[in-house]
RNA sequence: CCCCUCGUAGUUUAAUGGAUAGAACAUCGGCCUUCUAAGCCGAAUACGAAGGUUCGAUUCCUUCCGAGGGGACCA
């Protein structure tokens, strides 16, 4: 919709805006406040800076030769002349009923009915593919997100990267990519040997093989964190954790590692049982073990040119680069997280033949990413550009980080359940739903509260949360959209499903219907502009703007009390095409739809 | 000391250099005999400070103030 207008224009501005060295992407179309039209451009108000005429001058000018090209008026502007028609013809392809000109000098386009028909049958036809867009067609794409270490327990941070992450691929998908989900997570290091002789320091409850991984893995955290404030106290115990960490290493074949082991299994179990109640499924699970010994090998090979020795240790002397400096290999010879990501990412490359790799982490590893990438483009040129290290910020209680270390952090698992309570406190008691529909609502319910508050802040701030007002269900919220959502359902099995055909009798009149047609026709612009950005605040904004003006619509008019026949059904038929979008849109947030709530 | 983020109503926040800075929560006031009131309609309240660039700055640049993060064998 954007590129067709972006076309007029440049038929009547296209020399001058050549001549000012300008780009055609330079031409502005935005969405228009509501008062002022659908679409919207500041093209004369660019000029204005570089022909020297006011903004109100150049606009006007622009306009009579949108509105009839062969307008008599004295031309300062030199403007492209094309023909009457040309003009007219895109115009009317791009169903634009007319233009206007407001101070300070901007031209607005306003959709005419042509559109809005045109956006209904386009939804009805596309279904759940509406809004996808060709523009990664062919392209391959593996975004890596989650990271959560066995032996610990999964907390907030870790939620916050697989929300963000999922969506991150829902979003990509959109733009017509091939997208690999993609895991990397600790199975090795001092924390999982912290985490081990913890575990082997107690006698474990009797009916603890009982349990299921979600309680054993409460048990193991404990112990995690118990071994980790022992390691700094007594240097017996740290010597027998540092010995726990060798034979991890090593595997060797003893109690330490098989006791591990055992950990290991039950972590990655409640894992994967935990993303898939998230809603995801990996394509490729990278353990951290996988890519030590490849990460020694990658440094050693390229020792003199990129990486060099200090202080025992072989490094990356980023300094010259303008970065920091890190230290790829210990002076035991050990690989640290920098020559493992090294590796990973190498490795990502040889298994698929990817265009872009995306790694998803949170804020503090920025710095730490520019170095890598720096790495791995000096590995091999063909890399540039095509690694993306894409922050997020921290989700903070009470302003304050959490740590692990001290046992602080909240965990994944309890939020969710916390979610799940509110969730069912707002449970209407006089609606009598069946146990399975009541269970249903409360978990989508709780997860659209989640993922949505996650979602609709900018990736790379922080999220402050207090746990009294933390997650909203009405509102700004993910379950306002649900809400908006299930009204239609309830809507149509009420009225019953209905096929205008080409809609040519329907007539949107009323400002109500006429906003909302007019938004579901930019859902395509906002789908593209969100991908792009990777930033799925921009969906969130949409979907709730959306949401509220389907409920203004829903008050103002209604679909059993329309004055005739004709008039239902275009309403019917807007309502539907809503519930579509709803869908789709929540679909690129990871969030499910319900039926009744 | 160096580098990177970020300062918007009481709170959580949005705005590719543009129109009256947009919402939500909380507060106050209306609307359920009528398609699900988790809703609709309305009121009130905000760009950390000072300069600069620009027709136009919350947005770009500089300085200052404030918060957070990163900077050698932990991830």
């Amino acid at each position: 919709m954007k590129e067709q207008i972006r076309k007029i224009i440049l038929e009547v501005v296209g020399n001058l805006w050549k001549e000012s060295g300008l780009k055609k992407a330079d031409i502005e179309i935005n969405e228009a406040p509501e008062k002022f039209g659908d679409y919207s451009t500041n093209v004369a108000m660019k000029l204005a800076g570089i022909v020297k005429k006011s903004p109100m001058e150049i606009a006007k000018m622009i306009k009579i030769r949108l509105d009839k090209s062969s307008a008599r008026q004295e031309d300062i502007l030199r403007l492209d002349k094309p023909s009457a028609r040309r003009v007219k013809d895109s115009l009317a392809q791009s169903q634009i009923e007319k233009t206007e000109v407001v101070k300070p000098g901007f031209i607005n386009f306003y959709f005419s009915q042509e559109v809005y028909k045109k956006t209904l049958l386009d939804i009805k036809k596309a279904g759940d593919k509406y809004g996808f867009s060709k523009l990664g067609q062919g392209k391959k794409v593996m975004v890596e997100f989650g990271q959560p270490n066995t032996h610990k327990a999964i907390t907030v941070g870790h939620l916050k990267s697989a929300v963000s992450g999922l969506s991150v691929v829902k979003l990509f998908e959109a733009l017509g990519y091939e997208v690999i989900k993609a895991n990397y997570f600790g199975d090795v290091g001092m924390q999982v040997a912290k985490s081990t002789w913890g575990f082997m320091q107690k006698e474990k409850p009797a009916d603890f093989e009982e349990w299921d991984n979600d309680r054993k893995m409460k048990f193991v955290n404990e112990r995690y964190v118990m071994g980790s404030l022992a390691f700094g106290d007594d240097e017996r115990i740290e010597k027998e954790i540092r010995q726990i960490n060798k034979d991890i290493y090593n595997k060797t074949d003893n109690k330490n590692y098989q006791q591990y082991q055992k950990i290991r299994d039950w972590s990655i179990e409640h894992q994967n049982a935990v993303f898939e109640k998230l809603g995801i499924s990996y394509d490729r699970q990278y353990p951290e073990s996988e890519v030590y010994q490849e990460a020694i090998k990658i440094v050693k090979r390229h020792q003199d040119k990129i990486f060099e020795k200090s202080r025992g240790a072989i490094i990356y002397n980023g300094e010259k680069d303008g970065l920091n400096t890190w230290v790829f290999l210990t002076k035991e010879g050990n690989p640290t997280y920098s020559a493992k990501d090294l590796a990973l990412a190498v490795k990502k490359f040889s298994e698929y033949d990817l265009d872009l790799a995306i790694v998803t982490t949170s804020v503090e590893q920025t710095d730490y990413f520019k170095a890598i990438i720096k790495v791995l483009e000096k590995i091999d040129k063909s890399f540039k550009g095509k690694y993306k290290h894409v922050p997020f910020g921290w989700l903070l209680m009470n302003n304050k980080k959490t740590s692990s270390r001290m046992g602080e952090t909240i965990k994944c698992v309890d939020i969710i359940s916390e979610a799940m309570q509110l969730a069912e406190q707002k449970i209407d008691i006089d609606k009598e739903y069946s146990l399975e529909q009541k269970q249903e609502i409360i978990e989508k319910v709780a997860m659209a509260g989640l993922k949505f508050l996650i979602l609709s802040h900018e990736f790379h701030k922080d999220i402050n949360y207090d746990p009294e007002e933390f997650i909203k269900l009405n509102g700004f919220s993910g379950p306002f959209i649900l809400y908006s959502y299930v009204r239609i359902n309830s809507i149509v099995k009420k009225v019953g499903e209905v096929d205008l055909g080409n809609l040519k009798d329907s007539s949107f009149e009323k400002s109500e219907e006429k906003q909302l047609a007019s938004a579901l026709a930019m859902y395509q612009d906002v789908v593209l502009r969100a991908g792009q950005e990777i930033a799925p605040h921009i969906v969130c904004n949409y979907l709730y703007d959306l949401a509220q003006k389907f409920n203004s619509f829903y008050e103002h008019c209604s679909i059993q009390k329309a004055d005739n026949e004709v008039q239902k059904k275009s309403r019917l038929m807007l309502a539907m095409a809503t519930g579509q979008v709803l869908k789709n849109g929540l679909e690129l947030l990871g969030i499910e739809t319900l039926e009744v709530m």
